[in-house]
DNA sequence: TAGTTCCA
DNA sequence: GACG
């Protein structure tokens, strides 16, 4: 099964299979795979267990989602373990994500989550944003990732969808505030990323609009 | 509860 | 065995 049924997808969920080319999937492969040289992949750990996460992750944008046991879920402008700020984010993305959500801010960041032969994401809401409507962007490279959504409770109904390299799927309106999560990969059905594997890129507003920009934007005189 | 495991 |  390839797709799920769209009447039973939150509203404000949007997948867009196969929106980048093969060319495009390989060239941001690279350049992802590029970044890990000044930010290397590193597995997160949960808040108060620190229990370790199967994805392992890193960043790249003025901001970074990081988790470890002591300090929980939250954002930060550098590597946990090098210390050094994260790479720019792919002009691709920046391109794409202009396109697709119409959001009238850049993404401040760009979380790499890969996926080996065993990894799964348990079902969750991204709630650790200021910018809490802003929409996310997800980019799917390599192995199919069966994608699962639900609703705003965790033991809502779900439903769920294979993703495959080279599909985006945004989450904006009600979907934003629904509990996802990925509960397989078929490890080694493509080669896009060495021997096997899944890069998702995920890019989020963080901060929200400065007043100030608001104000400007409808009109108002500046400070 | 961004975790694991179990089972119909 | 895959899925939920």
């Amino acid at each position: 099964m390839t797709s799920a049924r769209a009447d039973r997808l939150p509203n404000g969920f949007r997948h867009w299979p196969g929106e980048l080319t093969v060319d495009e999937q390989a060239a941001l492969a690279r350049e992802v795979m590029a970044g890990w040289g000044s930010a290397p992949l590193y597995t997160p750990r949960l808040p108060r267990s620190g229990k370790p996460m199967r994805v392992r992750m890193t960043n790249f944008g003025l901001l970074g989602w990081v988790t470890d046991k002591t300090g929980g879920y939250r954002y930060q402008a550098c590597h946990p373990q090098t210390g050094a700020p994260w790479p720019a984010i792919p002009f691709l993305l920046l391109q794409l994500w202009d396109r697709l959500t119409g959001y009238p801010a850049r993404p401040e960041a760009c979380l790499v989550n890969w996926y080996g032969e065993n990894a799964r994401l348990g079902l969750h809401v991204d709630a650790d944003e200021e910018a809490l409507d802003a929409p996310v962007m997800s980019v799917s490279l390599g192995d199919p990732a069966l994608f699962r959504v639900g609703g705003p409770a965790r033991r809502d109904p779900t439903t769920s969808l294979w993703l495959e390299s080279g599909d985006v799927v945004v989450l904006s309106g009600r979907a934003r505030h629904c509990h996802h999560g990925v509960d397989r990969i078929r490890f080694g059905e493509t080669n896009l990323i060495g021997g096997g594997g899944r890069i998702n890129l995920t890019l989020r507003r963080v901060t929200e609009l400065a007043r100030r920009d608001c104000l400007t934007h409808a009109g108002g005189a500046g400070p």
